[in-house]
DNA sequence: GCTCCGCTTTTGACTATACAAATAGATATA
DNA sequence: TATATCTATTTGTATAGTCAAAAGCGGAGC
């Protein structure tokens, strides 16, 4: 274990051991450079990843503190429905339901901070897991920011994948709700009208431009999301 | 705006404009040094700040590529609800109803990985936002990692936030499910029956030991997570 | 009292260098 | 052909220093 892991890890724990409390200081740099026999820069580099992760602040001429802990800063991992199924070992097929090319409309247009006038395409999908309906897609793709969708049948690839070859490192906006199925959702997911159902909402950028807005709706209860939050080692 | 900041941002925008692909490889070091007149370590520094955020992989003897994207990896910071009531500049009250101390019992001892015969403070907690009912809290806290909890009261600070100030960074599993409203619930979160409800369960953990259990419930009409994802600056 | 100035501490950024570890690819050997 | 060995490349870690920027503190002057 390197020098700087070392110190890092003996901070963390302290830290999340309770044994430093927010708002304690930690050690000046100097202090640590003579405790740990190493450079100031070895220090430096453990302190500062320490801060990046937002367990320490620091400032100078007074030093650095532990910092007030975020109650729950949970790292969501979403994927796309195809990607997850596979990674829990599940069988995964889509159909699309619908497939339309339209402009955007006024009521939508002004949701999305995009010109009405833009021309979009317009999916619906719906995932089977293990033989289930699992989930609706609706989704709209922007046609001037992913021009070759026009030509994309979706056939044997789904969407959310699709994207993500074509449009690496966009940006991301989530929300996630629950709603009741209405009859329409509720007759495509096989469950009762009524029923609780989790839905995600996602809108994509890249370079500023909106790429894709799309609503997942899950059965309530054949889905979840899981996260878990811990100060993690480097 | 110090070099290793522009190599970071330099190569970021390459990124997520798509100008560079994943698996495309990055110039190395020694040519970036070149290139920023600079030394190697502050090159490195760049790479190795690009490395942790997982926008690039590092291998030795063969260079740093263009990491495959995650396609939604979202950090929501879920905060107590007093807390987030106040961020958002409503107003917040809260009731406790019901307190208990008994044992675990053999069912959730076995949910929580905990020994049935366990001591824990039974609470269930109504969280009022602008005169509505918002939540309704149901939380187990352990009375040996927690023991001081046996003489509060909550009733001058709801108990997700006196928690915090009693076990700062701990450990925390999170699921997000949505439910039907059971009777007893719709009646106190003045609800109807079946509607649709975002339940939100979190484990905390310290040192190993499970520090609390809770389910919050929210009305489905009243309430969303929402969190974004973007490559952020330095 | 108050304001301004300079001193000191602490972090931030950076350089030039060194050696170590990993490993892809070439070369030598059985 | 298959295997072992060497070599060059690239990243990883660390040192010992420099200069700069921020900011708390005390003192000088009014």
């Amino acid at each position: 274990m390197s020098i700087y892991q070392r110190i890092f890890t003996d901070i963390e724990t302290k830290i999340i051991s309770g044994d430093w409390r927010p708002g304690d200081r930690i050690p000046v740099e100097h202090e640590l450079v003579t405790e740990y026999r190493c450079s100031r820069m070895t220090v430096s580099k453990a302190l500062s990843a320490l801060a990046e992760r937002g367990m320490i602040v620091r400032r100078r001429k007074t030093g650095s503190f532990v910092a007030s802990p975020q109650i729950d800063r949970t790292v969501m991992d979403i994927q796309d429905i195809s990607t997850e199924a596979e990674l829990a070992g599940h069988e995964h097929r889509f159909e699309i339901l619908a497939r339309t090319v339209e402009r955007l409309g006024e009521a939508e247009a002004q949701q999305l901070s995009e010109p009405p006038d833009a021309e979009v395409l317009r999916l619906q999908c719906l995932h089977i897991v293990d033989g289930r309906p699992n989930a609706i897609e609706r989704r709209i793709i922007m046609l001037d920011a992913v021009p070759r969708a026009r030509e994309e049948s979706f056939a044997s690839i789904p969407p959310g994948k699709w994207l993500l070859e074509q449009v690496p490192w966009s940006k991301a906006k989530h929300v996630i709700r629950a709603v009741s199925a209405d009859t329409v959702t509720a007759r495509i997911l096989q469950t009762e009208r009524g029923e609780a159902c989790l839905s995600l909402i996602r809108q994509t950028w890249q370079n500023g431009r909106t790429v894709t807005y799309v609503e997942i709706t899950h059965p309530g209860d054949r889905f979840q999301f899981a996260g878990t939050f811990h100060p993690t080692a480097i």
